[in-house]
DNA sequence: TTTTTATATTGCAATATTACGATAAACAAA
DNA sequence: TTTGTTTATCGTAATATTGCAATATAAAAA
């Protein structure tokens, strides 16, 4: 085997581990990490940005955009990428909801 | 090649991205919610509770470990694994900060 | 239309992850 | 010491990810 059992868990819990995994690699972080510093929307100087070849840089965009992180938004011959607000909310809400449930019952 | 290009990118990317990728997998999204459920620690019934066999298991155990998401203490035969509350607060505070600094200024 | 600019897709080699049977290790109880 | 219980590790097959050169696509400019 080698594939992993996606179908014996939850639609939620493979939701949440999608978007995980999209943010999982240190260039997904740094593209996040660039979208929110230049806060009006940057195409694709994210290539200058990063160590990585453009159609590197390409694919994690597309992988960012598929889960929802990441929109973009056709302006001419660029594409306009920035962070989706609903999305890092649902993220900060699903921890602050582990984080208040925690009653440091630990052993 | 096909490795990722880590060493390009800062300590703090590195280190969330590796928090990313531990919980990027159904199985241990679900290992953190079902921790979260029994709020007293249980150990090896996680075996009993996912669908996958005790050496997988024992592996993403590891995995979470080995980042910090929890701990595990030692009792007798068994392990009393439980969710680490620093992590999870540290995860929370990455969010809001950047739901905070996100002034919707968006394409 | 041709050229330029910006981004996406394809194909593939290198590497990493996933899952589990078999086995080992650690410890308590008999 | 032997047995039973619990968890970890090893080895390996199946599959997924990463990165990039080459190439394709799309739209604006000339």
């Amino acid at each position: 085997m080698g594939a992993s059992k996606s179908e014996f868990f939850s639609e939620q819990q493979n939701e949440l581990a999608s978007l995980f995994k999209a943010i999982s690699h240190p260039a997904r972080v740094a593209i996040i990490e660039y979208l929110l510093k230049v806060d009006s929307c940057i195409c694709g100087d994210i290539v200058n940005e990063l160590p990585l070849a453009q159609p590197t840089v390409s694919q994690h965009l597309k992988e960012l955009k598929n889960v929802g992180i990441i929109k973009g938004n056709i302006e001419g011959t660029a594409i306009c990428y920035c962070l989706n607000p609903d999305t890092m909310k649902k993220l900060e809400s699903y921890f602050s909801g582990i984080s208040s449930e925690l009653k440091s019952k630990c052993c």
